[in-house]
DNA sequence: TTAGGTGCAAATTCTTTGCACCCTG
DNA sequence: CAGGGTGCAAAGAATTTGCACCTAA
């Protein structure tokens, strides 16, 4: 899986002006994560990206590697698969339904469609695998985190706290 | 957020059964564990679920609980929110895309689809919050993993390999 | 210069495992 | 009665934090 070089430029000069906007420091570390995540179209962990970037940055840090990759989620520079740093969660609901996740608190909540139950996956698809289920996910924020959201913070810095907001 | 009891009374007699079916016994806590979850629409986390059901049996141990949740999404009366057992992942893809994700190795695969990208979400979901994005999660069985699946055990017994298959 | 970044090591939280005893089928 | 199931305690993993030093702007 390999991604275009005039994409791959694209992303940097995306990162480079996100960085000036957001006044933070276009370091030696991030330049390097952001290139090992920027390249691929693989889905990493922090700790296969921490890899990667060890071979051309042999001092990095492991924790650098994820405070850089939350940063760059801060930044809006790329995004994160399933749920928000939230351990698994289980759904009793066998029925057919959707998902609306905040994004801030990453509390789930369901709800029913029958036209996105009736979505149809394009045939390219099945090269992947058998399919066995499909849902839509929807994210947002949710109205109670909408509203404790004083002054918009967006917490850009790649310092999370532990328990962002514990349902 | 409540379940009707007509349907709460469906999910356990799907549950009794399918035990019976897959020859696992039908413990006090594993009645007590879904019981927990199968009466409410919540998400729940593992530790919450325990919280719940130590309040009716006090002597459970959490990590009954983590090995009942995973038994019964083996045996498919439950589900869980996006990836499977792994940990956060990220995705450096910007364009709007929708993911495969397979169940057994929880690799990730992107696709595109217009189609898909022009989803109309149901005026309801409004209500949740607003919304940031929208995309289409489809789950099943990647190629490679449906070769390796030689005899088709389906690992029902809630006790899950620390490293089911690492990509 | 100087506030933001970094690496390190320790702390935390979340999960899983080993094992002896218990209970359902 | 037999083998699966359970609780406990300890092991393991994945993440985050405190802090002193470093460096891009």
């Amino acid at each position: 899986m390999k991604t275009g070089n005039v994409e791959i430029g694209r992303r940097f000069e995306r990162f480079q002006a996100a960085c000036r906007k957001a006044g933070v420091k276009l370091t030696h570390q991030r330049l390097e994560i952001f290139r090992e995540i920027a390249g691929s179209s693989e889905h990493p962990d922090a700790e296969t990206v921490y890899r990667g970037v060890r071979a051309r940055v042999p001092t990095v840090s492991l924790d650098t590697v994820y405070r850089t990759l939350w940063l760059l989620d801060g930044l809006g520079l790329i995004t994160t698969l399933g749920p928000r740093r939230e351990s698994v969660r289980f759904d009793p609901n066998l029925a057919h339904h959707h998902h609306f996740l905040c994004v801030q608190c990453g509390r789930a909540m369901d709800f029913e469609s029958p036209d996105l139950n009736a979505l149809s996956i394009p045939a390219s698809v099945k090269k992947f695998g058998s399919v066995l289920a499909t849902h839509v996910e929807v994210r947002g924020v949710c109205a109670a985190c909408a509203k404790e959201t004083v002054a918009g913070r967006t917490n850009v810095t790649g310092r999370p706290r532990r328990k962002p907001s514990k349902l």
